[in-house]
Parts: C-alpha cells; sequence; structure tokens
DNA sequence: AATTTAGTTGAATACCGATTCATATTTCAA
DNA sequence: TTGAAATATGAATCGGTATTCAACTAAATT
C-alpha cells in the first residue's frame, strides 16, 4: 500500500500469497492463522530451527495445509516481514500523529518504537533473519521506512525545527539508534527505563554530544 | 578473556579450537587456513548456505581435515567471531589513539570502521549471523566492545570533553549508528563519501539535530 | 439432492549436507 | 633409520526436514 502502483499485478499476485489466495472465509481464517502461527515460531525458534512442522502444529492444522497457502518457508518468510513491516509504521505514524515538532516527533517515535518491540519480540528477530534469507525484502523495508522519515526530516528542515544538513545519512543513523536501542533495552534487559533512554536521546538531538560552543565560527 | 572466570575449562578448550589444538607447524598452518576460507565462505554464501564442503574446498583441504581441528561448524563460528571482534577492536582502537579529543576520536572511529567494513565484508555478515545461531557470542562482542567505549566517554565526560549523561545509552546509541551507516553506505551502496558522513554525524555530535538553543533554560 | 469446487489430511518421498571412520601419508624424536 | 604421533583423505553414513500427493471432508452452486 505504501509502495508505488508500477508493480501492481506482481504485488497483486505475491501479496496474496502463492499458490492461491483463499477463495473462502474459512480458508482466509486458515492462512492468517498458519501465519500468525509463522510469526510466533520463527521470533522463538528463528527460522532456520523453526521446522513447517513446528509452524503446523502451533497452528493446528496438518503440514499439507501449509502449502495450499504458501508456496515454501521462504515465501511465508517474505510475506511476514512485508505483513509486520506495515504493522510497525502504521503504529509509529499513529503514535507520532500529534506531536508539536520534530523533536516531540523523535522522543514519541522512539518510545513508541521500544515499547513495540518489548510487546512483539518476533519482529526484531524474524526482520533480522529475513536479511539473510533474502537481502532484498530487507533492504525494501529499511528503504521504504528510510524515504518516509526523510520526508518527515525534509519538512522539519523547511519549518525550521532542526538544521540543515544530510538528512538521508541523518536517517540511517536514527534508525541504526533504534534499532539496537531496541536489541540491548527491550530485548535484552530491561534494566535502564525507556524513559530515561528517550530522555538521554532527546538531549542528543538538542545539545549535541559535545561542551564547547553551538555552531561552526 | 572479558568474561568471568567460571567458565574457565570450557572456554580454554573451546578458545584453543575444540578436538586438538595443532602440534606442528603444518598443522597450525592449515588450521589458519580453514578459519580463513570460512571467513571468506561464510561472508560469501552466509552461514547455513555454506556447507562444511565449501569450507574445505575453498582451503584446499579434504572434507574430513575439517574435523581435525574443529568441533563441527557451529564451533568454528564462535572461533570466526572471537577472532574477527579482536582484530576489528585492535584496528579501531590504534586508528583512534592519536585523537586530540573526544570528538576527533569518534570521527576518526567511524570513518576507520566503514573503511574496515568496505574492505572486510564479511564481518558484518559473519557477526550479524551469529546472533541466530549463537546468541551468547553476539552479545559478548558488543558487550565487550561496548564496554570499552563506555569507559573512554567518562574518561572524556571527567575532561569536561562531553556533556554528563547516560553514557552506556550513548554508546549503545552509537554503536547502533555505525552499524547501520556500514550496513548502507559501506556495503550496500557507496553513493555518500564516508567524509560527508562523518561531517553529517560530526554535526550531530557537535550541536545536536534541532535548531534552537543549547542547554535546557 | 447432486455435482463441482475449495480446503484438509498425514504418511511417503526425496534430497541435502554434517559428521564419521578406516586408511594413507607426513612429521618428528630417539 | 625407524617407529610412534600427528595430520590428511574422501567415500559412506546418518539424521533431519521441506515438499509432494492421493485420498478424504466440507462448502458452495445448480
Amino acid at each position: 500500500m505504501t509502495t508505488a502502483p508500477q508493480t501492481n499485478i506482481a504485488k497483486a499476485t505475491a501479496a496474496s500469497g502463492g499458490p492461491g489466495a483463499p477463495k473462502t472465509a474459512r480458508g482466509a481464517r486458515t492462512r492468517a492463522r498458519i501465519l500468525k502461527a509463522a510469526e510466533h515460531t520463527f521470533g522463538t525458534l528463528g527460522y532456520h530451527r523453526a521446522g513447517i512442522s513446528d509452524i503446523t502444529r502451533a497452528a493446528g492444522v496438518a503440514q499439507g495445509t501449509f502449502y495450499t497457502y504458501f508456496a515454501g518457508k521462504e515465501e511465508i518468510l517474505r510475506e511476514l516481514v512485508r505483513d509486520m513491516g506495515h504493522q510497525v509504521r502504521a503504529h509509529l505514524a499513529a503514535e507520532i500523529l500529534d506531536a508539536g515538532n520534530r523533536l516531540e516527533a523523535e522522543e514519541r517515535g522512539l518510545r513508541a518504537f521500544l515499547q513495540y518491540l518489548y510487546e512483539n519480540p518476533s519482529l526484531y528477530r524474524v526482520l533480522q533473519e529475513a536479511q539473510f534469507v533474502d537481502e532484498a525484502i530487507y533492504r525494501d523495508y529499511y528503504e521504504a521506512f528510510g524515504k518516509g522519515y526523510v520526508r518527515m526530516l525534509a519538512n522539519a528542515t523547511r519549518k525550521g525545527e532542526i538544521r540543515p544538513g544530510n538528512n538521508e545519512v541523518r536517517v540511517w543513523a536514527l534508525m541504526g539508534m533504534s534499532n539496537f536501542l531496541g536489541l540491548r533495552y527491550a530485548l535484552w534487559e530491561q534494566d535502564v527505563s525507556f524513559d530515561d533512554i528517550v530522555e538521554t536521546l532527546s538531549d542528543l538531538f538538542r545539545n549535541g554530544l559535545t561542551l564547547d560552543g553551538k555552531e561552526k565560527p
């Protein structure tokens, strides 16, 4: 939906899930159950350790049923990354919506991301592992994410809310930060409050890291 | 080495390379060849796609020889991450050594990291994939890296070179930045010069992201 | 109710690649 | 020089699991 329209046909086919899109309410339900089960299974065991049998068992269907809706193991991963990508982006967009300025948007966005990751730990694993199964889909995810992000920074620059600069580079730096902070403080160990993390980053955005003067002479 | 001493025996065995450490010059050479080949093979094909046969072929030895020096596929990965970790850290430490202050150290460190990644693309893949094969070793790597980094920031704080703040959180943010910037601009596409990237980050460190005042009122 | 279409089942298949092992070669110390 | 230890070989083994398929059940259509 956020993607360009040139790939309509391909996207429609792929997005609807390979072999045959469900043509019944029951089929749609089953497919959804399998997808959900895959999210949980991949998230817990990881892509390679997870067997199709693990997924179907978790979904409560027979192994063969899997192939009614998905062409194979790789394809369901692709589908999953697409799905989860949409979810996060939608969620974050909503959380940021009523921010008064860019700084506030960054604060809310970071906090929302940490919280989301804490509540949906599968996201990280599925996404990061996808990188090594099919790099293209991983790139797509971050490039889509990044594109929207750059646009927001550009607007903020226009409004005079942030310093002019290379926003693309900034965006990749920002995405990297969130990623690592999420891994360390939302997934590994919750020994620092999200508020403290946000405050630390907010300070960096407002004042930089160094003590001496603002602005070059 | 950075880890607690309770696991002495296990660590010693593992670190020296499983079945039997080489007792001959020839053995040492062969082991090294296999390790190097594994680095290249994992880096190119990825851990899961890479077969032992791919590694031994690249090393120019028979399959069985592999097991003279390594207990299995996972163990050689562990060994590799340890090795490569030492290398990067040593390299970066050297590059940073003659920096006059923290800002300069950050600049040099980032540039050196980007350059290193560009010249050793396997590092990224081996390291990131290790996360899903044996999370502990991945954590060890970043926690070791982070520990040293925090110490450096603490020194810089003491010298009044950087603003007081939560240095641990900062370090994870900084490591995340480098990681993503490296992936995007050193591995994926070199469409922005390292100088520009460093300059953008340097500006962030000096002046923050926002335009309005420095320091809270 | 009968017929067609969609969905489900789970055992059998088919393939792949990590590990083992008996054998052969090289190195080294006495 | 000779025997013991270390290293190297590569074909055979062995376990695992993604995928297929023929038979079955449920739902929709006429």
